[in-house]
DNA sequence: GTGGTCTAGACCACG
DNA sequence: GTGGTCTAGACCACC
């Protein structure tokens, strides 16, 4: 795990993110327990209120459940993944549609893809 | 010309924004003079000194080009737009690779451009 | 028995609830033996001390009275009863307070108490 | 305003109910500015940071927006009360459930609803 | 040991 | 002056 001090977004976002990646990919299953909040702190060397705040923020964003005193688990992530799919799939038509706006052929398009998919 | 107050992004940054879609589109020819600060500050009722930090942005960024004393000026969009499509082109990029992770595959995403080019 | 973790309230709070309500509704008589400590944390899978925990609660609450080296048995549910209903009523009023304040007639919450009554 | 502090409730939480009351009621009224978190902070003579999760908090559930910089201001409540509506009948009802099975009569309840909207 | 709340005090971006 | 992020360190309830 890894935190980029030099991004502009806040370490609880990026620490969101790393967990969110993990549990929608399947890297942490179903009612898996995620390492504690002070064990995380203290690997990558920063306040734990800045992971209890990452960790909070997954719990109302419906990816993990804590149960004080015994940790903090993920929840069933297919309902997430498909609400996610859609919010990453509206993004993606978004910059379609501005490429297009460019000027870039469709072709060009396809070849990103391409090269995405088989890499 | 519309600011967003709920919009998360800092206020000159969708300044910015608006700025940036005209040049690109046309719709601000190069060397065309934009509205003075002064103007724009009074038209949205907004600080004029969030003017100047997106103009000043515009600038370093090399959108437009300003004249002491007489005023601000688009620059020619051509490198801008090349700019810009590297730009959305990485963008979309990170947005496939997301997906790939969820599970999705090449074909839909073939697809998804097709939708969009065909349109 | 169940025991929902992701609940947000305590394990121990669960299970009180559980007795209380057998109790109440005399599904557990006066007189009669709850099940012992040890037998219903090894159903639940869950440690003693929160199973004592909520017996000795259920002890100071005036549900159940314990005997040393026999177990603890359920109190005449009588008294309990007025004192719930006390409770209930007061849950009732403040809600009652809320929907007054967010504009609601008297008649429609008449409606609310018949709809429930009638059914 | 006040705090208990004998409430088992954290002090963001009764922070976020003073606040959803006004709103909701109408005594802050659409884009209304709230007090700045430094203000109440120091009039409850409570840590800023406490005041700020309550106001991230019912940002995050869609009572007020945040303007960095500007302050905060009161979403538009009708929603929210249709909302808050339904989920205060849902609790009565679960309540008058309760005094039905314990024995309660229609008219008690009747009662007990004249009470509050008369007062 | 676990999550959760709170304080005190600092710094930042924004307007 | 405003909201927002972060740190350091404390205390609590629960298991």
């Amino acid at each position: 795990m890894f935190i980029n001090y030099r991004d502009s977004r806040p370490i609880y976002e990026q620490i969101k993110e790393l967990f969110k990646q993990q549990i929608l990919s399947g890297i942490i299953k179903k009612d898996e327990k995620l390492p504690s909040v002070r064990d995380v702190a203290t690997e990558l060397a920063i306040n734990p209120n800045t992971i209890q705040r990452a960790y909070r923020d997954l719990e109302t964003e419906g990816y993990i459940y804590s149960v004080a005193g015994k940790g903090s688990f993920a929840e069933d992530s297919t309902m997430l993944r498909s609400q996610m799919q859609k919010d990453v799939i509206a993004e993606i038509k978004k910059n379609l549609h501005k490429l297009k706006n460019l000027g870039i052929q469709k072709e060009n398009c396809m070849d990103i893809v391409k090269e995405i998919f088989e890499e």
